[in-house]
DNA sequence: TACTTAAATAAGAATTATTCTCCGTTAAGA
DNA sequence: TCTTAACGGAGAATAATTCTTATTTAAGTA
C-alpha cells in the first residue's frame, strides 16, 4: 500500500500522520494473517529499526479506537490484529495458531435477518463475529 | 453443586480427585458470568485460604484440556472460563466486562444447516462461537 | 490397613505481554 | 518560521501467566 493511501486514512480519522503509524497501519495490512504486536515489531524494524515497542502498543490502540484496525481475540495470552474492515468470519485451527478469514455475504444477511426477527430483549446489536473452530486439512 | 457430582466430573474424565481441583471446578459454575483467575482465586480462598496461585491457573488448564470447562476470549488481556459446555453464544458488553450467555438451539440448527450446504473447503468444522458485540441497556 | 509411587500442590522466582512515566521531538496550524 | 499540543523513545513498572523445585497426597496394591 502507498503512503499516499496511508496518510489519506489517517487524515480521514482525524489522526496526526506520523512515519511509524504509518508504518504500523501498513504493517497491519501487509501481514495479512492477523499479527500479533511482536509480529508488527518484526515487520517494521526491516525499515524503522529505532520504534519503540511502547510506541507500537501505543499506536495499535489508537488505531482501533479510531476504526483504523480491528483486534482479533484468540484463547493465547495475546492480542491479534486486523485491517479488514468490512464484516467477515474466522477459522480458528485447532492445531496452530493460524486464523484465516471468512467472508460470507449470504451468511450476514442471514444472521442480520435472523436477529432483526428475534430481538434480544434489553440488548443493543453492535455487530457479529462467528467464531469457526475445526481444523484445515493441511494442519 | 455437591461433591458427589463434582467428584463424579473429574472420575469421568479420569482425572486424580483433589481438593483444589473440586473447589475450582465448583468455582467455574458457581460464578456463573465467565469468571477470571483472579476472581476464581477470590472465591475460592474463603474456603481455601492457601491454594496457590500457580495451582489455580494449572488446574483451570487441565480443566479445560479435559472438556470439563471451556476458555472465552476477550479483548483484554486476561482469560475468562465458562462451566457450561453444551453449545451457546455470546453477548459481549461494549461498555463493560459483562460477557451474557445466549442459548438459542433455533440459531445452532440454523448455522449447523448452512454451513453443511455450504461446506468450507480444506477446513473440518468442530464448533460455532457467535460474538454478538453490542449494549445492554441496563449498563 | 499400610506401602508405594506417580501425579499434584505450595511457594515463590521467572517470563511474557502490555502499560506507564518522563522527557525530548515533531507535525501541523498560525 | 514559530508555537505548542500531541507524539515517540527509553526503559522501568505492572499484570497475567508459567515455570521450577521440593513437599505432599491420591489412589492403586499388597
Ligand atoms: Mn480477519
Ligand atoms: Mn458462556
Ligand atoms: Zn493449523
Ligand atoms: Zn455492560
Amino acid at each position: 500500500m502507498d503512503n499516499k493511501l496511508l496518510k489519506q486514512k489517517l487524515a480521514e480519522k482525524g489522526m496526526k500522520i506520523t512515519p511509524q503509524r504509518m508504518a504500523i497501519l501498513e504493517a497491519v495490512y501487509e501481514l495479512n494473517n492477523h499479527p500479533t504486536a511482536e509480529n508488527i515489531i518484526e515487520f517494521i524494524r526491516k525499515t524503522h529499526p529505532n520504534v519503540a515497542i511502547g510506541t507500537v502498543y501505543k499506536v495499535l490502540e489508537t488505531l482501533v479506537e479510531n476504526g483504523l484496525i480491528k483486534k482479533v481475540t484468540t484463547d493465547r495470552n495475546f492480542m491479534r490484529y486486523d485491517g479488514i474492515l468490512e464484516s467477515h468470519h474466522h477459522l480458528y485451527c485447532s492445531n496452530c495458531d493460524l486464523i484465516e478469514d471468512y467472508h460470507d455475504a449470504e451468511l450476514d444477511e442471514l444472521l442480520k435477518k435472523y436477529f432483526e426477527s428475534k430481538n434480544i430483549s434489553g440488548f443493543k446489536i453492535e455487530e457479529f463475529v462467528l467464531q469457526i473452530k475445526g481444523t484445515f486439512n493441511k494442519c
